[in-house]
DNA sequence: GCCGGAATGGAATAAATATTCTATCTCTAA
DNA sequence: TTAGAGATAGAATATTTATTCCATTCCGGC
């Protein structure tokens, strides 16, 4: 054995696991990414759970912990259960755990988000309107190029779902007003609109909206509500309604709805190849 | 036996601990009080561990979890312990089994990204280490000037943190790659890095962190795993283990950490002021 | 294509751990 | 003080889980 002490904690864990990755055969491979990506469960599991996990051999697994410079696995897992000392029993418990730690420290906002956020998921599930939804998809996958307008804050989403598109092969195009030019003149025939903006709203991107549905353009608009500029006759609404704490938005449900939305419109036209 | 049904979450075991403790024998009591100063252990130990720390038998023990209603101490402790591990299912197969079934409604479709956001969520409340979020607060509060850099996947992320960033008044750079222009030189005496990268890591990141960490400035790095290439010496790693679903990422949870990242940024620099 | 070493899977074995059982103890009520 | 019920300790057993071992596969160099 080659390995010469053992991680003492789980810094020292970690540093091994990133010396050890440089060079590892297909199973070691595994073995290690499952287990830097699981580590909150190896105190809680056994090998096999682990091995199963990391869709390897118990005995796999074995070799890797011993790779680490541990006996085997059940040294490490010893590592792992004295260190759980700090108590998680439960969702709200780690929440006020993390709240506790200082009424404005780091730790205390990102419970303070993590609740926003999950509120937000929620509360997206229950009011998506899914004939909206739905239609949205329809006109979508017609398209021949989407165009994506979403700036400030919605500029993430925009540019999420101009990823998303050109990983599924789906013809896009970013209108990320650089240099404040406007490429309105871009829109063809044939072509549609996926428009994002919440209050206040951006004007570049109402206006975008209405130019492309003057001429007839299918446009979809992701908005925060009923009274939105963006809805406009003709185009298709979805509304988000976003949890806000302070005066930051968390995004996790318009992103959650634009994924979808950019996985439906893929999986639709590949369906119709 | 006189236990009607076994506890079925943290809450339920706390009502069945108070009920029972009413009036109990001696042994008994021992355990009683142990276990519930010491829930925490529960999921990782051993009865004979449970029961040495109580000053009991492991076989009174084992008559205290059946007197709660539990077959005996492995089922008690599965309750702590799935409790504690939020369980991941595969998403990978649920997506291609939702592409299978073909008639794959995107509101389905919605449901499964609004429950993957979720346990991101819950993740990260439970892994994230509240130390290196200290640091990496005080240590990004004090540059001069922000840098930030996320290609693909990760670009909706530092685009949210360049907004930010601006609206709060602080100075920061986004790096984008614009025209494969490498603006590394920009990196000054007094500033500090934000680089986000998940796996598949990008090349770019990876050497403007190594750029930034060899001229001795403060490097954040918001990254997967422990075997990131961004883990370098010196760099302020932030783990963030996003559950994907098929070959897309729900960032819900990243974009929660990257927010609290910059209000806390920003309002330790206000309270500087 | 063939050899040799590394990597792997899976069954066999060993160890740890939970659970049950019974003899013994303790306490209470008559 | 002494039945007798309940409680307890500790050993015996059953079960689960870790670990080892070896035959087989895979891969890179010749």
């Amino acid at each position: 054995m080659n390995s010469p002490a053992a991680p003492r904690d789980i810094e020292e864990f970690n540093d091994r696991l990133q010396a050890v990755s440089a060079d590892l055969p297909r199973r070691m491979r595994q073995c290690a990414e499952y287990l830097s990506e699981n580590m909150d469960r190896i105190a809680v599991s056994t090998v096999a759970e682990l091995a199963a996990g990391a869709e390897v051999q118990p005995s796999a697994m074995m070799r890797f912990c011993q790779m680490l410079g541990f006996s085997g696995f059940s040294e490490m897992q010893r590592l792992f259960r004295s260190v759980y000392a700090v108590s998680l029993p439960d969702y709200s418990d780690r929440l006020s755990n993390l709240r506790d730690r200082g009424a404005d420290s780091p730790s205390a906002l990102l419970a303070e988000f993590v609740d926003a956020g999950r509120l937000s998921l929620e509360r997206l599930a229950a009011t998506v309107d899914a004939r909206s939804l739905d239609e949205a998809v329809a006109k979508l996958a017609q398209a021949h190029t989407i165009h994506l307008i979403g700036l400030r804050r919605s500029f993430p989403i925009a540019s999420y779902l101009s990823y998303a598109f050109e990983k599924m092969g789906i013809s896009s195009m970013l209108h990320d007003m650089t240099g404040q030019m406007d490429h309105r003149h871009a829109l063809r025939e044939g072509d549609a609109l996926i428009a994002i903006t919440f209050a206040p709203y951006r004007q570049e991107t109402v206006d975008l909206a209405q130019a492309a549905s003057d001429r007839g353009l299918p446009v979809v608009a992701i908005t925060d509500n009923a009274m939105s500029p963006l809805r406009l006759p003709g185009v298709v609404p979805l509304l988000v309604a976003e949890v806000d704490f302070g005066e930051f938005r968390a995004l996790s449900a318009t992103l959650s709805l634009a994924i979808t939305l950019a996985v439906s419109v893929g999986s639709r036209r590949n369906a119709a190849k």
